[in-house]
DNA sequence: AATATTAATTGTCTTTTTGACAATTAATAT
DNA sequence: ATATTAATTGTCAAAAAGACAATTAATATT
């Protein structure tokens, strides 16, 4: 008590990396800044973490009040605290990743903000050290990926496998030959196949897929291999 | 700044995870804490973060304080930031995990400390959340071993493949196959194999072997597979 | 000096997984 | 009836993994 009211006292915040895919792209959703300094600039979402919450629970609160969604995957990537990232004043920010169905969101009418999704390699420039937090978190996105099967997460309930292979290709940002690849998914067995078929791609029409929740849960830490020739 | 001065300031300090190997069982270094509150009990080695200088700084100055040795291998682990789980005051903690060579140890006379080591499965309770930060630890430094080649780092310049046999089943509390591990290990490129033998285990003795720094630095990405059936 | 002892080192075979390849199929459009 | 388009599926060779125990190099013992 009588030590630690001497240590000096930093903000803590959080900012979230939120990947989506609308059927053929990777993308993020940034939002224009609502507080100074660098107000209006594109930035990560984030907020400061309130005295009675965790980082974890402030990630999630930013992630409702800006896309309304609730239970999103989210995950913890590393904390940004060099001195002097933020010009006005000391602050530690917790980065996160989360992956969302893109087609679920829905546009919040926040008058603190405008949230865009942009393409991934087509994004503008960010504030302060967000640049940064997008490319480590694109490299967690990848590595992780290649070893658990997350990229679900950005599928609706119902899809099909070209849908996801271009998913992986797109994450990966390398091509992965069909074949290979639905023989590799399928023996997972983590996938369902549906009666119906998604006419919308195609005249032949792809048979949609459902995730297998019991083992997907069960074995979300099973070790995949999806990425061929994987180099992290 | 006018808003972010309504914010709560926290305390930021960082928990460091040592973990070392003395040629036969993992063990892990904890120390006596030297301030109130649990003054005396065993937690591990931390301090808070300086205002100038990053959680890893504050990280690497902790360990350099507390053991003497500088340029460990550090990783950030994740934060931990329940409200309360500090019961003075409201500190986010940065978690880390190290590697060291048990035998570049040497106990360091701080005043504040009293440092120890001891196996990783007979360790005394710990204050606050260490105990979970360990467990966490374990299970990172499990997954992470297993795919990339960090243990060199808590073993000699010189060692011997038994010995890194002997690690391998340690940090994963399994059996392996001596004849698939020595294949595995050596055709991983990384190893070069020294004309002498460490004759202190056995009398036929076992060739030393030091890490090629070159692969090991251009590739400690590459991914290995040591464990088989691997389930992390 | 021969033999016993002990731990290090090495080899083979089978099964599984991977990667590289293109033909076939199911629907709609012409 | 045929053309078109994308989805789906199959084969083979190479590499990796896993299961398995005999051999070797030293010292210790008799």
């Amino acid at each position: 008590m009588i030590e630690y009211s001497r240590q000096p006292h930093y903000l803590v915040a959080v900012d979230c990396i939120v990947f989506g895919f609308d059927g053929e792209h990777l993308k993020i959703l940034l939002v224009k800044r609502g507080l100074e300094p660098e107000i209006n600039k594109w930035s990560l979402m984030g907020g400061f973490v309130g005295p009675d919450e965790s980082p974890d629970d402030a990630a999630n609160r930013v992630l409702k009040k800006m896309t309304g969604l609730e239970g999103v995957y989210l995950e913890q990537m590393q904390i940004y605290g060099e001195p002097h990232r933020d010009p006005i004043e000391r602050t530690l920010s917790v980065g996160y990743f989360a992956l969302i169905d893109i087609h679920k969101y829905e546009a919040q009418l926040n008058d603190d903000y405008e949230a865009e999704w942009f393409l991934i390699n087509e994004r503008p420039k960010l504030i302060f050290d967000h640049n940064q937090m997008v490319a480590d978190a694109r490299k967690k996105l990848r590595y992780k990926a290649a070893l658990h099967p997350i990229l679900f997460e950005m599928l609706p309930k119902k899809f099909t496998i070209p849908q996801l292979h271009i998913l992986f290709e797109e994450v990966n940002d390398t091509k992965i030959d069909t074949r290979n690849f639905s023989r590799k998914i399928t023996s997972t067995g983590l996938l369902i196949k549906l009666p119906e078929k998604d006419k919308t791609g195609s005249k032949k029409g792809a048979f949609y897929f459902k995730l297998d929740k019991k083992k997907y849960h069960a074995n979300s830490q099973a070790f995949l291999n999806l990425v061929p020739n994987l180099k992290v």
